[in-house]
DNA sequence: TCATTAACACGGG
DNA sequence: CCCGTGTTAATGA
């Protein structure tokens, strides 16, 4: 684990951050399509990711789903220092986008580690930078995308994550991430695919 | 005009 | 058969 840590996070944290982060940290393999936190819930240890992604979602009264962003190798949650920080519940749903691997850090260290590390330091308050810069990519995309432009930056997105052009997602899963209809999705990726910028087979698309 | 909802047909696993 | 997909018709914002 603590190779691993070195290899992903060295040039970041100072040496006695990577030997704390690897004595308390757990290291945790996840599948993907789980889910590592829901709405409500309180969160007792934060995910430092190693590799893999994972989506974060937001839902609305009906239980409708909508993604917000992805988070990447060396990425954190950001709803998880403030949860931390503030014992409040999680506003968001995370769930793993591919199989993951991931280091969970108990709270109570991180916030010792806030005033011990300025390198820790820097990296939560990026990180709440990174998220804040992506959540309003996210709504700008909603309020000033419309759907076809957003179904091709989804598509982007998975496809860089995964590393593979193929993207193995039904019509109906892009549907949900997006919060429209499958009619709408199939539609569009036919115009997509007559434009020649995909090629359409069942349960998975390619990228051209 | 464009999204949504409901409904139906087709075909593959 | 069930699910993913393609399409249409009616309705609404």
């Amino acid at each position: 684990m603590e190779e691993l840590l070195i290899d992903l996070y060295g040039g970041q944290f100072e040496r006695e951050l990577l030997q704390e982060i690897a004595a308390v940290g757990v290291f945790k393999n996840v599948p993907a399509d789980t889910v590592l936190m829901d709405f409500g819930q309180y969160v007792k240890s934060m995910p430092l990711l190693l590799k893999g992604a994972i989506k974060i979602m937001r839902e609305d009264q009906d239980g409708d789903e909508l993604l917000l962003y992805f988070l990447e190798k060396g990425d954190t949650c950001a709803m998880t220092l403030s949860c931390c920080m503030g014992f409040t519940k999680s506003e968001i749903k995370a769930v793993t986008e591919t199989d993951t691997q991931l280091i969970m850090i108990p709270v109570q260290h991180m916030e010792s580690w806030l005033g011990k590390y300025k390198s820790w330091r820097g990296f939560v308050m990026d990180s709440y930078h990174d998220r804040l810069m992506e959540m309003l990519d996210a709504i700008d995309s909603i309020a000033f995308m419309n759907l076809e432009d957003r179904v091709m930056k989804l598509l982007a997105e998975k496809s860089q994550i995964t590393g593979s052009k193929d993207v193995r997602n039904t019509h109906k899963e892009i549907a949900q991430e997006l919060h429209t209809s499958r009619v709408v999705i199939s539609r569009i990726l036919k115009k997509l695919e007559n434009e020649k910028r995909i090629a359409l087979h069942r349960s998975h698309i390619t990228l051209l």
